[in-house]
DNA sequence: CCCTGATTCGC
DNA sequence: GCGAATCAGG
């Protein structure tokens, strides 16, 4: 097997919703090894997520510990902080029913896109009911999927513009049928 | 021992 | 580019 278009979109994906490396490769199957997903996804670049390995037993981040485990949430959910300094936030507060929901409040039909500065108090999740098999809304959904090899990346008027369905589509696609 | 990702290096 | 072997940690 090779890594053709499909199943690199599929590593990508699950990848960034912060899925093991063997579950990955079982998930493409193909007879593919958990050192052949790692392998891929380091030639990708990929490798900047949640490790369970700590190579750097020095902390010297003062930050509390509550902040710190936001901003590890956080960074599981790197695909939509990734899309959203991509799209510089199009859709702030669309899709979010006023509050959002706390790191601890997040139940698994909740869509974890993170709001805000994970620095700030008022730091939240969007909570809204996500799609099935998703992590997201809908309407995160689309910006977390989107294709980052775009000719032109977009920006935020062109997200309006022309409408975020159109080139979230084709990733939707593998997303959802997977 | 089970697991994790990271890196190396022959192919 | 690919991935098994190996490394290093939990």
């Amino acid at each position: 097997m090779s890594w053709t278009e499909e199943r690199v979109s599929l590593l990508k994906q699950l990848w960034g919703e912060g899925k093991s490396a063997a579950e990955i490769a079982k998930a493409l199957g193909g007879g593919l090894t958990r050192n052949a997903v790692i392998g891929k996804a380091h030639r990708l670049k990929l490798s900047n997520r949640v490790s369970p390995i700590q190579q750097n037993s020095k902390t010297p981040d003062a930050a509390p510990i509550a902040v710190k485990a936001t901003v590890r949430v956080v960074e599981e959910t790197a695909a939509p902080v990734r899309a959203a300094a991509r799209v510089a936030i199009a859709i702030p507060q669309a899709a979010n029913n006023g509050k959002g929901v706390s790191m601890v409040e997040l139940k698994d039909r909740m869509c974890r896109w993170p709001v805000g500065d994970p620095k700030d108090s008022n730091f939240h999740f969007c909570g809204c009911s996500s799609e099935a098999g998703l992590p997201y809304c809908g309407a995160h959904a689309k910006i977390a999927y989107q294709a980052p090899s775009r000719s032109r990346q977009l920006n935020a008027e062109d997200f309006e513009r022309e409408g975020s369905a159109v080139h979230a589509e084709e990733e939707l696609k593998d997303v959802v049928r997977a």
